[in-house]
DNA sequence: GAGTGGTCTAGACCACTCC
DNA sequence: GAGTGGTCTAGACCACTCC
């Protein structure tokens, strides 16, 4: 636990990046106190203010709370950063020993054509590699998705693993791909043949219906990923305190 | 705009508050300029760091976003608190001169029994309302909302005009009911016989199906709200930036 | 009474924007 | 160069918790 005074990055910056690690590899666990914010300025040779400041940002980030004379604590709760992270699954299929699987349908490279623009709702397009997965809990289908990622973030996409569980961990851990923002739609429809056959429910049932679009900070896109989530074994859970909101824009 | 030196209230915290009513009467608009710090400090008397302390917790609930070298300026997002509020409607359903309805098809007091606790899921609770309400977007339904909330904190609730649009907003302005947080479920269901001459769907149509319940700072609860919407006219639409992200509890 | 976080002050120097 | 926000310091006094 050191600062680097002759690093450009801020001081309150470096500390925080300290406290995140150390809560990350379990020095400081869920409910357990950190250093205050005397022991924090002695120990790093800094400010009461400055670990102050570290410490106000990380409260504001939902990683630590804090209780007047007290002390500073980690938060039990965990942060997602989205809809599609923000299922459960129903209790007929949920077990102590639930097992996730994830099946690849097809993974092959598509040429832009009207239709598929109009499908994404997408003005202009490159190359772009379509990728269609079926989701698993214990052998049972939750999820029928299919991605659509632009070649050229990533020539080489299809030589990899798809069955990984998350393709977006994939286009950040190996090709370095970062997002600035996505926006995700709920819908709710009908299972149609296709639909239902692969997710082993009768047509006609209710599916939620998701898309997820992922953009660069230059309002690139990098995924568009469409789910259905079959209704009786699926559902979405939130909880809000006063402070944590979400951003919102209606739909034009 | 003027500081009370008097009062209990943090100045930071006044401050906050002169900042975002003079944001809500519209004084700042969106992507307006507010006031420099210095300019902050100077007017009402106070230290630069204080009225940096109001305005980065303005910043970090979204209502201000800073530019360096530039200023301090208004949000143009808006922040909303719920997955109920984050819906929009079918472009069929939407026109310039759209008229919102709510429509009050029961409210009554029941008697807490095992059936209703059990529905509700909840443990323990005390005499309540019940009350129902059809919401309208031109005159066609787009949502079914059944509300319960307990008597203890509203005696009188039935007696004031229940289709205002938010029961929520009434029993806040009213009664003085804070919450502290809520949670919110979202599942995919079909329509029965009675929802589906409600909402003026097919039967087996695909709805939204939503509770949403309400707690204070002890743990009580305030209301339950569930909602059927249907899937051909609502949808849900999010965006989320890096930093902001909302909390999750999975289900157990 | 000792330790904690909460609020507040009056300064300092910096990088950035705009002119 | 003037104005802006960004970072940092070294203090002060307070309310709250725990002993």
């Amino acid at each position: 636990m050191e600062i680097d005074r002759k690093s450009k990055l801020p001081l309150y910056y470096q500390l925080k990046e300290i406290l995140k690690e150390e809560i990350d590899v379990g020095k400081y666990k869920p409910g357990q106190k950190v250093p205050s914010e005397n022991e924090l300025s002695a120990m790093l040779g800094i400010s009461r203010n400055t670990s102050k400041q570290a410490i106000a940002d990380l409260v504001s980030e939902g990683v630590l709370y804090r209780v007047q004379g007290k002390g500073t604590f980690v938060a039990e709760r965990k942060k997602f950063t989205g809809v599609m992270e923000a299922f459960s699954f129903s209790e007929e299929l949920k077990k102590d020993d639930s097992i996730f699987a994830t099946k690849v349908l097809f993974a092959e490279e598509i040429f832009e054509t009207k239709e598929i623009l109009e499908y994404l709702k997408l003005k202009e397009s490159a190359e772009l590699f379509r990728i269609q997965r079926i989701r698993l809990l214990n052998e049972r289908p939750v999820a029928l998705q299919t991605s659509y990622i632009p070649k050229f973030f990533c020539p080489d996409l299809l030589d990899n693993d798809l069955s990984a569980n998350s393709l977006f961990d994939l286009l950040k851990e190996k090709y370095n791909i970062g997002f600035s923002y996505f926006t995700e739609n709920l819908a709710c429809v009908k299972a149609d043949k296709y639909e239902s056959e692969l997710l082993q429910v009768k047509k006609g049932s209710p599916l939620f219906f998701i898309t997820r679009k992922t953009f660069t900070k230059n309002d690139e896109i990098i995924e568009v990923a469409r789910s259905f989530m079959p209704g009786d074994r699926c559902e979405f859970y939130f909880k809000h305190s006063q402070k944590t909101s979400i951003e919102l824009n209606h739909i034009k």
